[in-house]
RNA sequence: CGGAGCGUAGCGCAGCCUGGUAGCGCAUCUGCUUUGGGAGCAGAGGGUCGUGUGUUCGAAUCACACCGCUCCGACCA
């Protein structure tokens, strides 16, 4: 069969560059590691931004912009934070360049008294102003988001997924109490998890990551996990309580009604352009992307099948009307999102490149349409009947009437299918570790998911052993999913009473 | 940074072993035909063969170095 990408998902990797590349959402760029996010990409990434900020102040923050260099000694007040981002730092060194025997090179004569670096996270320079900004309990909350790019120097880039350079938002809070600060943690991690379900059609298990797998600095860290299709996990948000960490470290004080100083407790948050790479893996099919109508940059695309006729020109204002039509209407809070294709290619050529790009409903206008009153269209998440591409004709006035209908259906479809995916996928039962490793084990290529297993939470060198044990199978601990039982069978690690509950699976 | 593979037209590849100065498919452009939907025929354009150095009368082809990409490790939103 004729599809409109040469991979399929056999070859997931392969196939995930195919989509991001047919679907005209990012190519790399000449600098390593960094992506040229595309028009249809960076549009997705505009109404994951517009929904997110929408709900992050709908919670009570307000954005702000904080500088992109951090100085050095700022990075250095934090130990754990030091040790964790040290080794993925760009570094500003000089402000000048100098043409020296016909090469342009840095000016030595220009050198910084204190190199800058470029921001991974702003925990730092926020923290810094935090310590400026909060003298009293009457300052708190603190309640602040930035979006921004940051750069990590990792070692081995994938578009979206990991970049050298990546955007994103970061939320950071200050509060008078643990209580108050670990409930705000809390809070954002469900902001995201209801964001990934509602918005993105992404399942996710929200939940605490273990020791090992927490943000440096921090006091706890909790997560949002996503199953890709082909059983790996994705970390797709992340909440992180600090305690008073960065507070004691950057001399973040209040006084309270007592009139006695303490340190405040902190908070920070973020999801990034990650979430695309999610939504790509999530929902794209052997035809390439199929968008969730929410962040489609086009919900309806009209493609005229012209024919270089003197009936085209009816054709065409058939389908403009229908466009103003469709346009005029409100899906999901916001005026619909259609488009006339107009490009002056072969209908058939936009049909196949609507297809890759995920469009969720793509109507096709021939003269006999027009002249009838009908539509004919398909929809992304339910293109073929076998072999073929599954085309219906309507009356125009019945599609216009269900056009929304259709288009939160298309939505809620694809969160079903992910949702099975996720519920169906996570192994439980497994109460010893060789089991484990012998279910993963197993024809290495086939689908996994992941297992939910019982443990002691162990910590320390304990704990190390665990994950080296896991990382020779190449698992990680994904998180303690909400929701806990009341009992627990022995750790499939110690043997000793188990305490909790954790996802174990292969990870992006 | 360690192991493996790969860089030849926009994309996918052949040619390399056995050195003789570049080819195929798709895409692009032009013309004609076709038209309920990924069309056919004819013609055309497009390449310092990743970069550099070397060997040679002659290098896409052989040697060395470097750069980049992909996969597997280490790192990670």
């Amino acid at each position: 069969m004729q599809r409109a990408l040469n991979v399929t998902r056999e070859r997931f990797a392969d196939w995930y560059q195919a989509v991001v590349r047919d679907a005209d959402m990012a190519e790399s760029s000449p600098v390593r590691g960094a992506m040229v996010i595309k028009p249809w990409g960076y549009g997705v990434w505009e109404l994951i931004q517009q929904e997110l900020d929408r709900r992050i102040k709908a919670t009570g923050h307000e954005n702000c912009y904080f500088p992109l260099f951090i100085p050095l000694s700022f990075i250095a007040k934090e130990a754990d934070h030091v040790d964790g981002f040290a080794k993925e730092m760009a570094v500003v060194t000089h402000h000048r360049l100098k043409q020296i025997d016909g090469k342009l090179v840095p000016d030595p004569e220009a050198k910084l008294e204190e190199p800058l670096v470029v921001r991974p996270t702003s925990e730092t320079i926020i923290g810094d102003a935090f310590s400026r900004w909060i003298r009293s309990h009457r300052d708190l909350p603190m309640l602040i988001n930035q979006w921004a790019n940051v750069v990590r120097w990792e070692m081995r880039p994938r578009l979206f997924l990991r970049t050298t350079e990546f955007l994103w938002q970061e939320g950071h809070t200050a509060h008078a109490t643990e209580a108050e600060a670990v409930e705000e943690t809390r809070k954002m991690l469900e902001v995201y998890r209801a964001f990934a379900e509602e918005i993105l059609a992404m399942p996710v298990i929200a939940g605490e990551k273990p020791e090992n797998e927490r943000f440096p600095g921090a006091v706890n860290t909790y997560s949002i996990e996503a199953m890709m299709q082909d059983g790996k996990a994705l970390q797709a948000g992340t909440s992180h309580f600090l305690g008073t960490h960065f507070a004691e470290a950057q001399n973040i004080k209040f006084q309270d009604d007592a009139g006695a100083l303490s340190f405040c407790n902190t908070t920070s948050w973020g999801v990034s352009t990650r979430l695309i790479g999610g939504v790509i893996m999530t929902h794209g099919d052997d035809d390439g992307l199929r968008l969730p109508p929410a962040i489609a940059p086009r919900q309806i695309v009209v493609v005229p099948m012209l024919r270089d006729k003197p009936e085209d020109a009816d054709v065409l204002a058939y389908c403009e009307n229908l466009v103003k039509a469709l346009s005029g209407m409100t899906a999901f809070g916001q005026p619909l999102r259609a488009l006339l294709d107009t490009k002056k290619i072969k209908s058939a050529e936009k049909r196949w490149n609507w297809v890759r790009r995920g469009a969720p409903l793509i109507v096709e206008i021939g003269p006999r349409d027009a002249a009838a009153g009908n539509v004919t269209y398909m929809r992304r998440d339910d293109l073929r009947d076998g072999d073929k591409v599954k085309s219906i004709a309507k009356p125009r006035v019945d599609f216009v009437e269900s056009a929304v209908q259709l288009l939160a259906e298309i939505q809620a479809g694809l969160y079903a299918d992910a949702k099975a995916r996720l519920d169906g996928n996570i192994k439980s039962g497994i109460t010893s570790f060789d089991a484990m490793a012998a279910y993963f084990g197993e024809d290495d290529d086939s689908f996994k998911g992941w297992v939910r297993v019982a443990w002691s939470r162990p910590t320390g060198t304990a704990l190390d052993a665990v994950e080296q044990k896991l990382k020779a199978l190449k698992l990680t601990i994904r998180n303690a999913p909400e929701g806990q039982p009341q009992t627990f069978g022995t750790c499939i690690f110690t043997g000793a009473p188990g305490v909790e509950e954790i996802l174990i699976g292969r990870a992006y």
